[in-house]
DNA sequence: AATAAACACGCAAACGTTTGCGTTGATGTG
DNA sequence: CACATCAACGCAAACGTTTGCGTGTTTATT
């Protein structure tokens, strides 16, 4: 009946709250804010016009004036959503970020270095408080700039180059080693693999892996048996497809992440090959079914979720001290053992 | 050597350009976002300056005087990230988003009314375009409230009771429908069902199916076949345990959405139950592994890439016209019968 | 009782934009 | 030549906050 706008339209400031009861929109400010003195009764009259104006602060307007203060967002750039590594990565950021009374606002960039760029300005402009990311990769100069613009950044799963800033990654190296290791132990020679991007750390340091693992047991190196997808499933479904057709094939195939182990499995079925008697497989990334499927998928399990949770902690961390050291996590890889390999 | 902060920290601002150009700000600003005339050569050296200066627009600033204008940000809630069907339905609203020069926001509220509240509020004011979201159920207070101030929304997935905005849902009813359908022309009569939460629309409307095929064939209902779960993989495992349980097991179950599946193929696999002979099994969403599953898995499949790209669509021709009607769009999800019934 | 300290609150600047309006000089019109 | 038109640009207000400083009032201290 009174206030005809008042559950219409514009959302209400701190100058309608300050009119309604009576003071000066800084008591406001500062009763919302728990800063300053103010007596009792004022605040509780203050209380009461929020309540009654259902007041909701600009968080707009807060993040322009208060540029040091904190904002209460974070941002998370993330290679691919459908990838589920990195949708349980979200996952953990967003839980320890909830926790804390933080909104996480994620990108997603689809392997797309203009893309990538795009969102870091994005990101930067709407001044969050940290972000977390897994650069493109080593060397990537938007993620250098924006470091260097002081606004709180760590590293997730793949590295960057320059040095001290906060990171948690997965050890690839050795959850290579293991798997390979683990499909050489079964008695196979030849091993297909199936590498991530040959610019990216992570496919770097599986392939690494893979050769030390090789190393280690004596075998030498054939090239024909290693190609580089780019963690997408049709790369993994064209590759198996190459190295399958190739007149001394591989007996084992190694792939390096679960899409593509996903598009792998495509292009095993296609040829009617039995797993693991005619062509056996370890893949990285824990996938839904995995262990359900026949036979169950012997994978090297990356703890995603706890990569986020660990990454959205340090950048809390850093937030609230931008003086403390660096820290880098590196975090095991779990080698599950099924009857695929 | 010459400008020893223009590198290091703070962005330079509009007042920086504009001092460089020997212009004033709104010269700058003009020639930014080619509003208004300004000479040829005074736009050469505002350009120049901010190529100089690396200058990028302050997106807060913008939306805080700008309240009107477009921010060029959409957000979109999402109740699990880790559900496929999600993912892909992100990617959609991202592709087209990104296309059009949006940003996007994503927020996961897990099934959680508070934070589904929470993310509401913070999009709100953060003052996003507009917002896509599935509803958390039919009358959802809070998210009447936000289209009520103002702010473009469009449904996905699940509906709202309040009749007219636009939404873009999945034919569930007769997604269901032909999915038991299909299960009772196999000759099955006992069929478990495993519903999504019975206050949601798509829970319903995919009973609803299961309970039209039941009396389109004649068959009986059995209450004690009917169970409804969360949507999440646990609750799909235990349902499929209390159902498998049962003195007089069903011989089919109709899975309503792609981790409950999961979580009952588990449950199967534990008892060492052959599909299709011992239990058969239709579930809703498509997996990652479902066509080279043994059996391949029969599914119904939703267009959830399509449906975030109209999500999107429909919101940006809202934003630029909002006094356009309210279109529904109601796309078909599509049977695709493999071996496991 | 005089002074100091503490309290409660208001004033106004600042954050980085956008934009309506005003001013200047040049050009066109009669 | 007087006047209107227009292009090119500057001035300053506004968006909704936060916060340093100032001021009036109460309470504590000597």
């Amino acid at each position: 009946m009174k206030n005809i706008r008042s559950t219409i339209k514009n959302p209400s400031s701190l100058i309608d709250v300050a009119r309604r009861a009576k003071v000066n929109i800084s008591t406001v400010s500062r009763t919302i804010n728990q800063t300053g003195k103010i007596g009792s009764e004022t605040q509780a009259r203050v209380l009461k016009a929020m309540r009654e104006l259902g007041y909701k602060p600009n968080r707009v307007a807060r993040r322009l004036r208060a540029r040091d203060a904190s904002t209460h967002l974070l941002g998370l750039i993330i290679p691919n959503i459908q990838n589920i590594f990195f949708a349980d990565l979200a996952r953990g950021v967003e839980d320890v970020a909830y926790k804390n009374n933080y909104a996480v606002l994620l990108c997603n960039y689809d392997e797309d270095e203009a893309k990538e760029r795009f969102y870091l300005d994005v990101l930067q402009s709407e001044s969050v408080d940290g972000i977390i990311l897994p650069p493109i990769h080593e060397t990537d100069p938007a993620v250098l700039q924006v470091v260097r613009n002081g606004t709180p950044v760590v590293c997730v799963d793949r590295s960057l180059s320059s040095g001290n800033l906060d990171k948690v990654e997965i050890d690839n190296h050795t959850g290579a080693l293991k798997a390979v290791e683990h499909i050489i132990s079964r008695g196979h020679r030849r091993i297909g693999l199936i590498g991530g991007p040959a610019d990216s750390s992570t496919g770097r340091e599986r392939l690494r892996g893979y050769k030390d693992a090789h190393a280690q047991a004596g075998l030498t190196l054939k090239s024909e048996l290693i190609r580089f997808g780019d963690y997408k499933q049709a790369s993994g479904e064209t590759l198996a497809h190459e190295l399958l057709s190739l007149p001394d094939s591989p007996t084992a195939l190694f792939v390096c992440n679960g899409l593509m182990t996903a598009g792998a499995l495509e292009s095993i079925a296609a040829r009617g090959l039995k797993i693991p008697k005619q062509i056996a497989l370890v893949g990285f990334d824990e996938l839904l079914l995995a262990d359900v499927f026949n036979p169950p998928l012997t994978v090297v399990r990356q703890p995603a979720y706890e990569v986020g949770k660990c990454a959205a902690e340090l950048l809390l961390k850093r937030i609230e001290d931008p003086t403390r050291p660096a820290t880098s996590l590196k975090l095991l890889p779990e080698l599950i053992i099924r009857k695929s390999c």
